[in-house]
DNA sequence: ATGGTTTTTACTGCGTC
DNA sequence: GACGCGGTAAAAACCAT
């Protein structure tokens, strides 16, 4: 049986809720990879950590205009931009359409010549309002990744990965029927993975809008058709989190690693679901290091049951003794 | 749809602070 | 007595067939 990829958990929603929140608020805050204080520098656009200096974010954009003014009157005449267009047309109401009946506007019928020339313009109105409702999807669709990513503390490079995603699954016309923010959740989701930065669905369904059902329908379909190669999720990968977020130190994380990787020698992973292992790890590496835990606390912040953590970890600790003795 | 595997829920007993 | 931990049984969820 193959590794678990896909799997989803019922729990109490006082629960759910209460972990969401907390959630957003640290990790919009503080580095994804040693928890310090993020700063902002505009000059050069990027998002620089102030304990380990690790670049968050690089290439912002600057969103001001790049012309300056110094009077409302310059200001009038430097700007280029109109009243706000409506988003509750498809297409901002800014298309052209081209009637079908091939009559003038007078109601008269239009010669041959005419009509193919109606014929022509139709077939290139129709291209390019196409090519532009793609480009609305995708602002939309990379807003909704960004906003996500964000949220979830993932690098730009694992954006751009999804941008990509998803580009390819517009291009293969894989939307129709299928809402954009799934698509660009999913694409967000496997983008994760294949960058090496997992983040659990349960994770996911906290900051997309879309349901897990759906997420999981979706990004099976969109892996399938975009034949993406997405390997089942290192637990390793989830390690560095979970032992940050329960305050633990370097020690705990080298030690899980270590057992992870014993396990996996002994082939007792397969099947299992990743987040599990890793927060088995952790809690071991825990007593083996002497530092207190309680396996509620780590099946807290990893969103797995106590059971399965104890399940595991005394696998996990089978392994290390029976290494001893081979 | 079904069956096999994994995870969760719920409940219990034991030891410790 | 509350808490952390370990175990079990039954239910639920997941995945492949």
């Amino acid at each position: 049986m193959s590794e678990t990829t896909i799997k989803s958990y019922v729990r109490g929603e006082d629960r759910t809720t209460e972990q969401t929140e907390e959630r957003e608020a640290d990790e919009t805050l503080s580095c994804p990879e040693c928890s310090g204080q993020l700063i902002t520098d505009e000059e050069h656009g990027e998002t620089v950590c102030t304990d380990c200096g690790l670049v968050v974010e690089q290439d912002a954009v600057d969103r001001g205009p790049e012309w300056r003014a110094f009077d409302s009157a310059q200001r009038d005449s430097k700007s280029r931009v109109g009243a706000p267009t409506t988003k509750m047309m498809h297409d901002k109401g800014l298309s052209t359409n081209i009637g079908w009946q091939n009559r003038d506007a007078y109601g008269k019928a239009l010669s041959s010549n005419q009509r193919r020339q109606m014929q022509r313009l139709r077939t290139w109105n129709e291209r390019f309002r196409t090519r532009d409702s793609k480009e609305r999807n995708l602002k939309q669709a990379l807003g909704e990744i960004d906003r996500m990513a964000s949220a979830l503390g993932l690098p730009k490079a694992v954006r751009e990965t999804a941008s990509v995603i998803y580009r390819r699954a517009l291009d293969e016309d894989l939307l129709p029927g299928r809402s954009i923010e799934g698509v660009a959740t999913a694409s967000l989701y496997a983008a994760a993975r294949q960058m090496g930065n997992p983040r659990s669905l349960d994770e996911f369904a906290a900051v997309s809008r879309v349901e897990k059902m759906e997420m999981t329908r979706t990004y099976r379909y969109v892996v399938r058709e975009l034949k993406l190669e997405v390997q089942p999720a290192d637990p390793e990968q989830y390690v560095p989190r979970f032992v940050s977020r329960l305050e633990l130190n370097d020690e705990v994380e080298r030690e899980a690693r270590s057992l992870l990787r014993g396990a996996k020698e002994a082939g007792i992973t397969s099947g299992k679901s990743p987040v599990g292992l890793a927060a088995a790890a952790v809690y071991a590496a825990a007593l083996l290091t002497n530092q207190k835990v309680t396996q509620s606390q780590v099946g807290d912040v990893a969103d797995i049951s106590e059971v399965t953590i104890r399940n595991r970890y005394k696998e996990l600790l089978e392994v290390d003794h029976g290494e001893l003795f081979d």
